[in-house]
DNA sequence: ATATATATGAAAACCTTTCTCATTTACACC
DNA sequence: GGTGTAAATGAGAAAGGTTTTCATATATAT
């Protein structure tokens, strides 16, 4: 099912690339640095390189399969794209991510980018705090 | 004047500091990373190491003189504290960066915050775009 | 089966930021 | 005004995440 999308997007159907896609659809963690995929990747017994972990998950992104976050503090993580779109929550105690979707918000941005004369093309909203569970601990 | 504001924060009163401060407020640019800020003082034939200037406006932001604001992409531009909280609209093209206010947003945040049982500490929010200028050429 | 363009792995390079440590400086006190 | 001491500085090394390089390996078109 996966080769037709990597085909799709001009990717050859390579080994890393079907093992990255394995581990983001199994994964528990929907949200993984490319570290995580990696090491989770060599435990499963893969032999796999760093950078090709960092160019597939690129190639990814480009070919609209994942997103990135690119949480605060230059380090970024990955989620597989699902065409919905949201924002995050961060957890600044267990770096929890949560994700929620806002019309009000989504409208007022598009209103703000038009009255300041902008195109918008992306936008980035991360809510950071303390969850419910580090609340309590 | 500021030597005040650094004496009030606890910070000495060095000529290191004052040059950053008086960079920060004379310069064109609100939004000025630190490479830009050690640029500018080698120019004015200031003699100031890179490392003092991160220092220093990691200070600042902790006396609450300059926010930070993390560009995606894990690199840090600074602009001085005026009081007043506002997001950003950043053009891709230019990289011109313009500053807005909105209480809509403010307070779907605080509520999504809330829905979500997070104890809000932050947020940030950019919105990416071609700016007027950049349309037009 | 083969040619060729593309992908891979390992290590080096990169970039921004922080740390280390020897030296210098600001400020409190005499 | 000197002087002691804690704090600040500069230079370079180190860190941390990510990208690049380049020789080798592999997928796909023919």
């Amino acid at each position: 099912m996966e080769s037709q999308d990597l085909r799709k997007a001009g990717l050859k159907v390579t080994l890393p690339r079907l093992k990255v896609l394995e581990i983001l659809e199994t994964t528990d963690h929907r949200h993984m640095s490319a570290e995580d995929v990696y090491k989770a990747l060599l435990e499963m017994g893969e032999e796999i390189g760093l950078a090709t972990v960092y160019r597939v998950l690129t190639q990814f992104e480009g070919a609209g399969l994942v997103s990135r976050l690119s949480i605060d503090g230059g380090h970024a993580v990955f989620e597989l794209e699902d065409g919905s779109h949201h924002d995050h929550l961060l957890c600044v105690r267990c770096n929890r991510i949560e994700e929620f979707v806002d019309d009000v918000i989504e409208k007022r941005q598009r209103a703000i980018a038009a009255e300041k004369g902008f195109e918008m093309t992306d936008h980035s909203l991360y809510i950071y705090g303390i969850c419910r569970h580090c609340q309590s601990s």
